[in-house]
DNA sequence: ATGTTC
């Protein structure tokens, strides 16, 4: 705490933490926000993270955050930090402990009026075909050499198998198979933990939600996204395997931070140069985590069709199940940036934050040229979840990112103790959402009231020119683990 | 987020 009387406001939606608010910072912070969220953000210890954050070896023009911060793991959640790739240093807390912690939406041709009959059958269908829950299994049950190859090559060897579509590599990020991926740097515990568990969608904050678009604007047509259209999202990651990853290398950052000669203000910032033995194998097998979560929501993904067939009683073709983008909101990742003029190659950390590339960037898919790269940003259970588009703007000012969703105000423990999930349920089906829940009191951990106003996260966002609004989506179907 | 304090 105590950060607020040193904080600058640069204009409307952004305001600067000053280089000199304390010791060892090498760059200020700016952080998106309204008054009410910045002042949340100072009560949470996090506008203190901000700060820690602009402490790294070789981060370059700012630590950042968007509207959605709150306190996280050594770097604040909503937290951007880049470094330069040659020079500076990559940071396991910088991504998370659920490495390509992500969100997809898929389409479908059908209006709400029509299937809404349907609801009930289509969510206990779901229920029954997507596993679900702490400590779940899958239905693929692989060898280790092909847990290996899905590791190493991503949604491509998935698809190979028969699991998911062609098309559906186009609209993910790095087509799918984030590079430089070795299974050779994963270790046997992070391996036994991961390897039952792809296609499954995890516990938390992870859902799969039928939704309706309720309101659009362009280019939403050009998206495919048109009022009244029943889509699905789904919010899941690297489960077990990314989490291990992220302990495995904080261990071994931990080990080597002493060698590097590093002095941080906070020991869970520990990192190690990008281009050191321990910075390259964290990536390494960062890289395997993004494949893995990439491929565990392109197998729920593979569900959800076969249910919708069945139901429908309709191909997954001709019903329009084509995925509108995957976006992952946890990773690093290697990108050219122009700063002062100059361009570098930076190591881009987005914890809790999207990636919102212009249609310009070359990682955006051609099919959004010009579009901008489509952001899906989940609200909570009660509210409404959100596509986005990328900007030339965020590029200037965010590293092109944006936020990653609504953000918490209220710790786990705290919305437990608060809200019980019967009455929750009760609540959510009084407003018209059905709810499938593993466990009530995981449902109640990730109770509306436990979440910031998403309405006023993406405002900001937009006000602050990060991304633009497309469309906005309102539950009627949750399941969550 | 997470075989929820190996």
């Amino acid at each position: 705490m105590g950060f607020l009387d040193k904080v600058k406001q640069i204009d409307e939606y952004a305001w600067e933490i000053p280089a000199d608010a304390r010791e060892g910072m090498r760059v200020p912070g700016i952080v998106f926000a309204d008054r009410e969220i910045l002042e949340k953000a100072d009560a949470d210890n996090a506008l203190q993270q901000v700060a820690n954050v602009a402490c790294l070896p070789g981060i370059v023009r700012a630590s950042m955050a968007m509207p959605d911060i709150h306190w996280g793991y050594g770097f604040p959640i909503g937290g951007v930090a880049a470094t330069l790739a040659e020079e500076g240093v990559i940071s396991p807390g910088g991504v998370g402990y659920d490495i390509s912690c992500g969100v997809r939406l898929v389409l479908t041709s059908l209006g709400w009026e029509e299937a809404k009959e349907k609801l009930p059958e289509l969510l206990d269908m779901l229920n029954a075909s997507v596993p679900k829950g702490l400590g779940t299994k899958g239905r693929i049950h692989l060898e280790r050499r092909e847990v290996e190859r899905l590791m190493a090559d991503g949604a491509p060897e998935l698809v190979a198998r028969g699991i998911g579509w062609e098309e559906d590599l186009e609209a993910m990020e790095e087509r799918g198979r984030y590079p430089g991926a070795d299974p050779s740097k994963v270790s046997e515990r992070a391996f036994a933990r991961g390897k039952d568990q792809v296609g499954t969608l995890g516990s938390g904050n992870h859902f799969l939600e039928i939704q309706v678009v309720e309101e659009t604007r362009p280019p939403a047509e050009k998206l495919g996204l048109f009022e009244g259209q029943l889509v699905v999202m789904v919010h899941s990651g690297s489960r077990g395997l990314g989490h291990q990853i992220c302990t495995d290398y904080i261990d071994v950052m931990g080990a080597s931070i002493k060698k590097y000669g590093y002095s941080l203000p906070d020991r869970q910032l520990v990192c190690a140069p990008v281009e050191s033995r321990e910075g390259r194998d964290y990536l390494a097998a960062m890289a395997c985590a993004a494949n893995f979560a990439m491929c565990n929501r392109e197998a729920i993904t593979h569900w959800i069709r076969e249910c919708f067939e069945k139901v429908f009683r309709a191909g997954a073709r001709s019903l329009g199940m084509h995925v509108l983008y995957d976006v992952s909101h946890n990773l690093a990742k290697m990108e050219e940036h122009v700063v002062d003029g100059k361009r570098l190659t930076l190591m881009v950390h987005r914890k809790g934050a999207t990636r919102a590339f212009p249609g310009s960037r070359p990682e955006v898919p051609d099919k959004y040229a010009e579009t901008g790269q489509p952001v899906i940003i989940p609200g909570d259970m009660g509210s409404h979840s959100y596509v986005l588009v990328g900007t030339e703007e965020a590029l200037e000012k965010s590293f092109g990112s944006t936020c990653h969703g609504a953000g918490r105000t209220m710790s786990r423990k705290a919305a437990k103790k608060q809200v019980r999930g019967e009455e929750l349920k009760r609540r959510l089906e009084g407003m018209g959402i059905l709810v499938r829940a593993a466990q009530l009191s995981g449902l109640a951990e990730e109770a509306p009231e436990a979440y910031k106003d998403v309405r006023a996260v993406v405002q900001i966002c937009e006000g602050a020119g990060l991304s633009r609004r497309v469309a906005r989506m309102r539950p009627v179907a949750v399941m969550k683990g």
